[in-house]
DNA sequence: TTCAATAGTTCATTTATCCCGAACTAATGA
DNA sequence: TCATTAGTTCGGGATAAATGAACTATTGAA
């Protein structure tokens, strides 16, 4: 697969707004940080619902290219599936603290959510029995 | 002035993704890592160019309120002016070290550019010579 | 080899977002 | 009162994002 060959930046032409512009969407951070996270390698189908939502495998091969061309992550062809690895130690080289910084940001943005939409659960629930 | 009061988000309010759009855009983070450089504030006139560039004022105002909306700053007036203050003391409670790992990798960033600049400057300055 | 299945891409179209000139508002000072 | 200054709002053209449908490439089975 992969009609014409991926492209990659090289690591200097990787620029900050480029990287939080790929990043200042909900699934594609949440994509990256789940590549991040995972030492080995994901493919694109793992993500396709993201926090509970179906992604159209058409947007999702965007949201890669995207990811891509920012120079997060590196995409090669294993058979028929992609192999995503991060990039996050020659980003680390050129912008000390960036990814960690924005992916930990992101871990607690999520944590808290999710504490949200338990209590909220929780209210409605409680809703529920009082209204019986 | 300021016909309809300033919106800020309340911090728990903010996003990781919001702060990262809004940071997204060159002229947008040029502008707020001048206003965290400098502890006194900044009117938004102050920005009417912004790296060799002019901006016009209405989009320049649609800058702000990203800036604004995005919990980044926070605008008061001040008679006919604004008086725009980074909001990034509450952001580092929230988020700590994204929003100094950001302006950092921005000033590497525009470091590299300028000397990239000059370089360029020198080379085409030689190419005259050299073709004189 | 042929065929179905799987994994992603590309294209076309709709939809949302951004940019900026023109017209506006509000405060200040002459 | 009127001009100036500082910033906002509105409208519409340009640009970018989302996604269904049709496509390509690889694999594994019949």
């Amino acid at each position: 697969m992969g009609m014409r060959p991926l492209f990659h930046p090289s690591i200097e032409d990787v620029t900050v707004e480029g990287i939080l512009h790929a990043l200042s969407d909900p699934v594609r951070v949440a994509i990256y940080a789940d590549i991040v996270a995972q030492e080995c390698s994901q493919n694109c189908s793992t993500f396709l619902t993201v926090s509970d939502k179906t992604i159209p495998k058409s947007t999702l091969s965007q949201h890669f290219r995207a990811l891509r061309e920012a120079g997060l992550i590196r995409g090669e062809w294993r058979g028929v599936e992609m192999h995503n690895t991060s990039r996050c130690a020659e980003i680390e080289q050129r912008f000390p603290g960036l990814i960690r910084a924005i992916v930990n940001a992101h871990a607690i943005q999520s944590k808290h959510g999710a504490q949200a939409k338990r209590l909220a659960a929780k209210r409605s629930s409680r809703r529920l029995v009082k209204n019986k």
